[in-house]
RNA sequence: GCUUCCGUGGCUCAGUUGGUAGAGCAACGCAUUCGUAAUGCGUGGGUCGCCGGUUCAAGUCCGGCCGGGAGCUCCA
């Protein structure tokens, strides 16, 4: 890795090495160097780039005051605070994350929200203070006797993990010292806009057999006007929450008698089905076909593709005539036997089978989130069979196929690669062959990546391509998959010009990946104001009054017949009021019509994009909406609410 | 699943230290026929998530369950 600094001068590194070793290495002053990094121009965690070892070459280090430097420093006047109300608190980690900082605390009661507005005063005394923050070192067998001795058991835990001849480093800021590889501020009077955002568990190092502590998150900003702009910003993404919008817009509903299931209303049916029109529509031109296998199918055949051992937790299982059947979660082994329906020959190949395929999944109760993640999904699947000299553009053909789509909504995305988990199957050789197959495929697109060591399906590894929602959380849409095993449980095979028998090699991909978080991700994106294209009503007629519905009508009818999702709201209220409740439920268009358009024939047009558009002729207005839909033009919505 | 918070009419919420429920919007009815973000008046609608306990009395206190939010863990 080759790291750039600030002036241009140039480091080395032969090997992935943390934070701390880097920092150590460039400067003196620790306290003055920020932990983010650059690669291709895209700002990152430090953290992350060298945890996952990436094959990334630059790195620029950004100077002096760096939020996350700020931030860490203010999650120790945290724990100070924390130390100083409530002094049996045991303290475990606190780092500075995205836009903020959490301390793990291990605390004899559990706080409440008015224990935070206790912790902020007692922060705010801190800062008034001016504590200098001190660095010093201490051998690592003093290190663990020292954080015995103030009962810190935690610390203690984290300094035996590291090596015999470490120099362990604490920071100091008045009666308060903390274990910390730092950089720090120089002294807490820095710190003067800051805030405690919530409470959450948190497992003691992330495992789930250990203790949970208590995560109090906050953040923290070098200027007062700063923090109230991220905390505006907040609240305005809430209103974007695709739950909330749902509702209002009549697309989708979550039941309590059906928890993770989703029902779609009538407008999201309409949503949900121009996008899979749309998925058709660009499938059929790469060159796939499409199938559609059972919802459920029997034991044996999950027996054969391994689910039955390996993902049973999370499968719905039922009993037909005495016999075990489950309830698909995936797709993959219908596919494999659509495969197996006639022999094929390389001529065949590749072989892109698509299937809108409905998975059901056990996922467990804390973990659903809306459409995010849900227990029963449509995956836009696909099951390419080739052979091993096509995987290269095949995986390329599908990246590309991804991107596209993702660009056509106007979506940034970014992507990891996750090799060979703990619970897999398959030989080391082919986990390395497919593993490069997909790293290559990766560097010849010159897309960037992180590595998820150990994160790949039980059956290989994947390139998946994931999406932020509307408060920067990210969600796994698009997925590539290599599989050797399937094809080699099921003895797949197709005949190879040499007239002898092959096995074909498989991908499993998806690019929406579920449509119903495909589909929160849209909501969210567009704040519920759809491309109109994709708008559920994309034109509402309102006659000023009854007197003018007639012509209205044929208005309507006009529309309808030309293939435009088109309503009418007729109701005896004052169009002022009809005209809010279009805008309110973001319809891209407004076809207003009175006196004056019923006797010249023509329509008053008002739209999401320009407002008030004025007086126009039926039919070039409907030339441009058609053309509009046709491109799928993503027109800058203008409206506020 | 874990930690924590929450659960009142279709929606958004109010309900003081326990005394068997209220508003706005929506719906419905009547009047208004109105020119670009809310016309007026009236009506109906709630076993306060469910079950159990404490109490003369529980939406309000306690326990359990169900559902939801945030985070953690998981996520083929």
């Amino acid at each position: 890795m080759i790291i750039t600094l600030k002036d241009g001068s140039k480091k080395e590194y032969k090997k992935p090495m943390s934070v701390f070793e880097i920092a150590s290495d460039i400067s003196e002053n620790l306290a003055r160097l920020a932990c983010a990094g650059e690669i291709n121009g895209e700002l990152v965690d430090l953290r992350t780039v060298i945890n996952h070892d990436c094959h990334l070459t630059i790195l620029t280090f950004h100077d002096a005051g760096g939020k996350d430097t700020f931030r860490h420093t203010t999650s120790h006047i945290m724990a100070q605070a924390i130390k100083r109300l409530y002094p049996k608190t045991k303290l475990a980690i606190g780092p500075s994350i995205t836009d903020g900082f959490y301390y793990d605390v291990d605390c004899e009661t559990p706080f409440t929200n008015e224990d935070l507005i206790k912790i902020e005063a007692e922060m705010k005394k801190i800062v008034k203070e001016a504590l200098p923050i001190i660095r010093f070192t201490k051998s690592r067998d003093e290190a663990i006797a020292f954080m015995k001795e103030r009962e810190e058991p935690y610390k203690v835990e984290l300094i035996e993990e590291l090596p015999e001849n470490a120099v362990i480093q604490f920071y100091q800021q008045g009666e308060f010292i903390d274990l910390c590889a730092g950089p720090h501020l120089m002294n807490t009077k820095s710190i003067n806009a800051f805030k405690l955002t919530n409470l959450a568990g948190a497992y003691w190092k992330g495992n789930e057999k250990n203790k949970m502590l208590t995560r109090i998150y906050g953040t923290s900003f070098t200027k007062k006007a700063d923090l109230d702009e991220y905390l505006h910003r907040m609240e305005e993404a809430k209103k974007r929450d695709h739950r909330k919008l749902g509702k209002e817009l009549g697309l989708f509903m979550l039941r309590e008698e059906g928890p993770g299931f989703p029902f779609f209303l009538p407008n999201g049916m309409v949503l949900k089905n121009t996008l899979l029109d749309y998925w058709r529509e660009i499938h059929t031109k790469a060159g796939y076909v499409e199938i559609s296998t059972p919802i459920i199918l029997s034991r044996s055949l999950w027996e054969t593709s391994g689910h039955w051992d390996h993902y049973k937790e999370n499968m719905y299982t039922t009993v037909i005539d005495g016999q075990d059947f489950a309830i698909k979660p995936m797709n993959c082994p219908g596919g494999v036997l659509a495969y197996q329906a006639e022999p094929h020959s390389y001529r065949d190949l590749p072989l892109r089978m698509g299937e809108l395929g409905i998975a059901h999944r056990h996922e467990k109760s804390g973990q659903l989130h809306g459409l995010m993640r849900v227990r029963c999904f449509t995956q836009d699947d696909a099951h390419i069979f080739m052979t091993p000299d096509q995987i290269r553009d095949e995986i390329k053909g599908v990246a590309h196929l991804i991107d596209n789509v993702y660009q056509l909504f106007g979506f940034k995305y970014h992507v990891e690669l996750s090799t060979r988990p703990q619970n897999s199957i398959g030989s080391d050789e082919d986990w390395d062959l497919a593993t490069d197959a997909l790293r290559n495929a990766l560097d010849d697109l010159q897309l960037p990546y992180v590595v998820n060591e150990g994160d790949g399906a039980f059956y290989g590894p994947k390139i998946d391509f994931h999406l932020e929602d509307s408060i920067g959380r990210t969600w796994q849409c698009g997925t590539i998959q290599l599989d050797f095993q399937l094809p080699l449980r099921f003895h797949l095979e197709y005949t190879g010009s040499d007239g002898e028998k092959h096995r074909p090699i498989m991908i499993h991909r998806v690019i929406f990946g579920s449509i119903e978080r495909f589909i929160g991700i849209l909501i969210e994106h567009f704040a519920g104001a759809f491309p109109t294209w994709l708008s559920p009503i994309q034109v509402r007629v309102l006659p000023i009054s009854d007197k003018y519905e007639k012509y209205a009508q044929t208005v309507l009818q006009t529309l309808k017949n030309s293939g435009i999702r088109a309503d009418m709201d007729n109701r005896t209220e004052k169009i002022g009021y009809r005209i809010r409740e279009a805008q309110l439920q973001k319809l891209p268009y407004m076809i207003i019509v009175g006196e004056k358009e019923a006797n010249s024939h023509t329509i008053s047009v008002r739209s999401r994009f320009l407002g008030e558009e004025g007086t126009k002729d039926l039919t070039s207005f409907l030339a441009s909406i058609k053309k509009e839909i046709v491109n799928r033009e993503n027109r800058e919505t203008n409206i506020n609410n």
